[in-house]
DNA sequence: TTCTATT
């Protein structure tokens, strides 16, 4: 078996990339590298297409790890502004390197969300794997529990693997759920400017996953989905979100809805579904939560 | 009548 067993702790290797968001990459042979929290003091894998980790420390992990790919992707020191060029060039390619074909591509790194539980790392990996070479995947974890938070990273080695990826798997139904994938916040910025200081600073929440607009749909059928919902209100404006949910308590089971509108307007044009039917069975819509209180 | 959500 070509197992090996590594051991880095974080004084050990922090010196590789010091700086790196309180992380640690480190090579792990010519063809890739792993990724992993300080807090994670030892690892092994027995293949390079297989990565497992043992914790010595669970309670103080919150993020994990992991994956190497067999393409080899330089880890550029630092982000230097210039974006990966597509097919863009309008035959006035004057620049041609055939002999030190220079890689281009940088790293991207992209926030995904709203995901089961019960999909980890090896089941991102697997999601993503069609769209580029995956550097890294970690998932978030509740330190206590281990258990995932929903939420995870995934590094593409280029913008371009990233762009594909978005475009094939964000909003995409996992298990009743709609995956969310963005960029991760250092990279959407959409801002024109970086400056070093919003790098330090903590996250702003720049991403609407939610609107104030709320609407709770009840009475549902079993087999509702997301999509199904969003295309059936779509038609009083735009769903910012939709979320369909289960509650089996006492007995009773029910299936219900939170869909979010892009304004209070379309929101309220989507409570005259009241009372209509949908899959055969007879709508509950009502406003959601709403917090006019102070 | 719910929040799996930015390391």
């Amino acid at each position: 078996m070509a197992t090996t067993t590594g051991c880095l702790t974080s004084s050990s290797s922090s010196s590789l990339f010091p700086n790196d968001r309180n992380k640690i990459t480190a090579p792990i042979s010519r063809t890739g590298f792993v990724s992993f929290s300080p807090s994670l003091a030892s690892f092994h894998w027995s293949k390079l297409s297989s990565l497992s980790l043992s914790l010595s420390n669970p309670a103080r992990l919150c993020t994990i790890l992991a994956v190497v790919d067999e393409e080899a992707v330089a880890v550029g020191d630092e982000i230097n502004g210039e974006d990966v060029v597509d097919e863009n060039n309008d035959g006035n390619d004057e620049d041609v390197l055939a002999e030190e074909p220079k890689k281009k591509a940088k790293p991207c790194e992209l926030y995904v969300c709203n995901l089961p539980r019960s999909r980890d790392i090896p089941e991102l990996l697997e999601m993503f794997k069609p769209f580029g070479t995956v550097i890294s995947v970690e998932v978030s974890r509740n330190s206590e529990t281990g258990i995932s938070r929903g939420s995870g990273y995934v590094t593409m080695d280029s913008i371009s693997s990233a762009k594909t990826a978005i475009a094939a798997l964000d909003g995409s139904d996992v298990d009743g759920r709609e995956m969310r994938v963005r960029f991760s916040v250092d990279m959407v910025s959409g801002s024109e400017r970086r400056n070093p200081e919003t790098l330090n600073s903590s996250p702003k929440k720049i991403f609407i996953y939610d609107s104030p607009h709320k609407l709770y749909i009840g009475n549902l059928a079993w087999a509702t989905k997301p999509e199904d919902l969003r295309n059936h209100f779509s038609q009083f404006g735009t769903v910012v979100s939709a979320r369909v949910l289960y509650d089996r308590k006492g007995g009773k089971n029910r299936v219900f809805a939170f869909l979010s509108f892009s304004s209070a307007a379309e929101r309220d044009a989507s409570v005259s579904l009241n009372g209509t039917e949908f899959c055969g069975r007879t709508l509950v819509v009502r406003k959601g939560v709403e917090r006019t209180e102070p």
